[in-house]
DNA sequence: TTGAAAGCGATACCAT
DNA sequence: ATGGTATCGCTTTCAA
């Protein structure tokens, strides 16, 4: 059987109030009855029980992530900053994933109403106004990663900056003719990165050529897809490509089709995900980890104090870095 | 202010416990009471809270997965294999990473102690027997994978038949002199894997010489460090690594060296994770996913039937399988 | 400082 | 079939 905080109470001889102060590292305890009741806790080395407690105090230390694939390296990345903080906090974490649409509503549904969690973090998602509305009727504390709302939290990258970087790159090594393999354009991180490609492009005096832009979802199919219908109507010398994965697609039709890379073919990716050093594709890596945790720490803040003046929406950004490797050809 | 089941059953004019039955499809209420509690219902978007019924069902709906350190790939399928079955269930999945021995035992004692989730998936988390003992007094239906105990369903791979095929497959290729980087002894998977690439050696009359097999940790540099020390004093025609992250540190080396891979040196790695396939790293692929969703089952079973005779312990195996690309050389 | 009692929001049993 | 009530195990307020 399990002991409850009555159990301890009578045995130590005191009310159960006194041990739930105990425990609770209350300040109204004498020394003398705290070291009474401590000595039958550690006997029986007693634990409250976390879903009473939860209950009475109307709050279940827990915190919601929501993920669509977390298999996906960014989001793993994301999550593994997001843990560390946690674990830090004592609070468990609750992995919900987002497979589909339904899946969806039914799990912001099912947060706001039935409260399993206390706070949430976002990733990648995006929320309509009537999330919004849900999770701010709840009363729900709100993080987005990779998402943005101005009604929330938000820890972005700084996507167009990160692509213009990239494209000004390639520009500098001397291309002129230079394809994107994007993302598809219902993703904010593909508008953003089209938009820092123009950018680089106008920049520097090249016409946008749209026919140099493919779009395909961010996967290594994808990319390869895209390759395959870009370098059969156009001859770039160069791909910034809107992932590092769809970046290896490109690099697997290359290798099929005979296209040395970077004689033949620059490319530049996006992420910075494990092994592509191996390969030595140039990317732009992202922080991954780092915005997990700042997200951690900042829903941990508005948890700890449930003022709502004083916890306002932020924006965070993060600009992706270069990392140059030989796939983009600066390297001999 | 969240309504309580107490509100919903005042505006539908019955008693809270026939709401209660209504939102747990109990067959005791008659179809007219039923419409108009579920109107009341609808009309208020009303859910049970969570913790609430938690407590009064004494179980929480929730399972726990511990895992050491979630970014590795291996780690990742297997949790993705859980939470797919997951889904299907209707039960939340709280994710305790394990990065340290502390930790990891205040997380079984938690599990115990608190009772925050209703069933437990180990993964490859050695189990000490006090660990067991604890999990068995509170009843917690557990499963391990990657990790094994014969009080409880494991999960395993069969180590040592995966590497024994691994390097019957170099043999066979005619290599005579295999070298083996291979994890830390501590691991079991280490150890098996050292008594398959034993076994395949003797079975085809080849003396096992210690010179050729070096420990080190389960990850990329860990692979380097064991080619560098083991290329050292020996030259191998051929390595088989215990991972394939320590394959790819061992081709980072043979890159660095001068070698050639599979001319000079031939590779077959472990897992067949991400990535690998553009590498053309050989591999032993493991069945990482679906392990992950049998162990979800298996617990879900126990879940839904608590009757602890009908659950025995079983022990299923699954078996890595060749996948033959470049880095081995058969394929020309 | 401490004990007693009233919740927290459900479930489940017992009458009716 | 339905309502009322005890209960789950804790926190918190209120007296003392």
């Amino acid at each position: 059987m399990r002991l409850t905080i009555r159990d301890i109470a009578k045995e130590a001889g005191v009310g159960l109030g006194t041990v739930s102060r105990v425990l609770n590292d209350s300040p109204h305890v004498s020394p003398a009855t705290r070291a009474k009741v401590l000595e039958v806790i550690d006997k029986h080395n007693y634990r409250l029980h976390a879903v009473a407690r939860s209950l009475a105090k109307r709050c279940t230390n827990t915190v919601g992530v929501i993920v669509p694939q977390f298999t996906k390296r960014f989001f793993i990345e994301v999550l593994k900053g997001i843990q560390g903080q946690l674990d830090n906090s004592g609070r468990d974490l609750i992995l919900y994933n987002v497979q589909n649409r339904v899946q969806k509503e039914e799990i912001f549904e099912r947060i706001t109403y039935e409260k399993p969690v206390d706070g949430i973090i976002v990733i990648n998602l995006r929320l309509t106004d009537r999330h919004c509305q849900l999770l701010q009727e709840a009363g729900l504390p709100v993080v987005l990663v990779d998402s943005e709302r101005h009604e929330f939290t938000s820890i972005v990258s700084d996507n167009a900056r990160g692509a213009e970087i990239a494209v000004t790159h390639l520009i500098e090594l001397g291309h002129k003719e230079i394809g994107m393999v994007n993302g598809l354009m219902r993703y904010h991180a593909s508008r953003q990165r089209l938009q820092g490609y123009k950018k680089a492009l106008t920049d520097h005096g090249i016409e946008v050529n749209h026919e140099l832009v493919v779009n395909s979802e961010f996967c290594r199919a994808g990319g390869y897809e895209a390759a395959t219908a870009l370098l059969s109507r156009v001859t770039p010398t160069a791909i910034f490509a809107a992932s590092d994965e769809q970046a290896i697609g490109i690099m697997d039709y290359a290798k099929k089709a005979g296209i040395q890379i970077p004689q033949k073919l620059a490319i530049v990716g996006f992420d910075d995900i494990d092994l592509v050093d191996f390969i030595g594709l140039s990317t732009m890596r992202q922080s991954m980890e780092e915005m997990g945790s700042v997200a951690a720490s900042k829903l941990l803040e508005m948890l700890t104090n449930p003022n709502d003046e004083e916890n306002p929406p932020e924006r965070i950004v993060f600009c992706p870095r270069l990392i140059v490797r030989s796939s983009c050809g600066s390297q001999v």
